[in-house]
DNA sequence: ACTAATCATTTACATTTGTTAACGTAGAAT
DNA sequence: ATTCTACGTTAACAAATGTAAATGATTAGT
């Protein structure tokens, strides 16, 4: 709870959330645990949280029509978890995606209700709402163009910027769902790119 | 400009804003034209206003590292342009992807002064800009999930939906474009479907 | 130490998608 | 009326990517 304090506080503080609002937030806070493999939102499931990595790593993914996975995002350490399910303007908190955990997982678990405190008793709360959903749309953007407009072995170089250390925690078939390809054709693009 | 109150107002007063607040935001604001092919936003350029659509389709586009056009977004009649320029956790307002009009446009003009005068004189300023941020996250995590579940044809049916008469207004090899393939590809997957 | 499970890689092959060029049409410009 | 241009379609071919199966390595569990 403390490292969800600071790096948190670190966040939001340049928004006007002040120490007396968060401390007020923490108070609906509890720290759970996940064990890798466990799907703690899913898709089209009625959500009442939102969660805050503490430790872990998990993965965003949804299912086509034929039953394919594809991944479209990671969270790690220090990182909301939202499942898209936080959308105030519509009252039907749906997750859109589900959330895998991808080793053992510590969170703060953040319920809708302390977020709907805050809206009402702090005066700060929907500017950082704001600024957070802000950021995700950049987020979104970026990961969109960076779809479009990079090659596969550039976005697999890039993904350590993002998700430190991820091609140590994470194995290549996931990471290559993210890329939008095959654990087979990752392989041969490094391949020929160390050919070279 | 009565298009714009009388649109703008429908979609924001549910969040709180109010008429004095609007008619506050009008006065920043002035109807401008632009014509079929001119770029409005350009990708890194610092951008100093926002628009409304009141008449014409445009869309955004990002060009990758070979030069290959890549759209993937169109706005018409009463929805917003924002060429990405508008998160104000950020000082530096540059869009970051390109804006071309693909019909003679009319637009409100917002100038960014509009908005930072709006947050420092109206409660609901940050409010509506969230909700406004949160639709355009759905809009875009929509994309995204639409993109790795559903198949060329599907996206291309269900175009419509969100863009009414796109299909009569819009050339082939840009709605190809927007679905992330060639107008050869997207003819043979239209010519497969009728023959059957 | 042994077994089972998971995974990355490789190969061969199939399928999908892109590329180029040709053709025909419709509309705009002259 | 004629020419020019933009566009959609089609065909032939090339390149990229997916699929299935086999292999070997590593790790977890017993």
């Amino acid at each position: 709870m403390d490292q969800f304090f600071n790096k948190f506080k670190q966040f939001v503080s340049p928004f006007g959330f002040n120490d007396a609002d968060f401390l007020t937030l923490v108070e609906f806070c509890e720290i759970v645990r996940f064990s890798k493999g466990s799907e703690i939102m899913k898709a089209g499931e009625k959500q009442n949280n939102i969660y805050y990595i503490t430790k872990g790593i998990i993965r965003n993914f949804v299912v086509s029509n034929d039953g394919d996975i594809s991944t479209y995002g990671f969270r790690m350490e220090d990182m909301l978890v939202t499942g898209y399910a936080i959308h105030n303007y519509k009252e039907d908190h749906r997750s859109v995606v589900t959330v895998e955990c991808l080793e053992d997982c510590e969170m703060v678990r953040i319920p809708f209700s302390a977020l709907k405190f805050m809206e009402e008793n702090s005066k700060d709360a929907h500017k950082v709402a704001r600024f957070i959903a802000e950021a995700h749309i950049m987020d979104l953007v970026g990961f969109i163009i960076d779809n479009d407009t990079k090659t596969i072995l550039e976005r697999y170089n890039n993904l350590e910027k993002k998700f430190p250390n991820i091609h140590q925690r994470l194995p290549q078939h996931i990471i290559a769902s993210y890329l939008r390809t095959t654990p087979v054709h990752l392989s041969r693009i490094k391949n020929a790119h160390f050919a070279r």
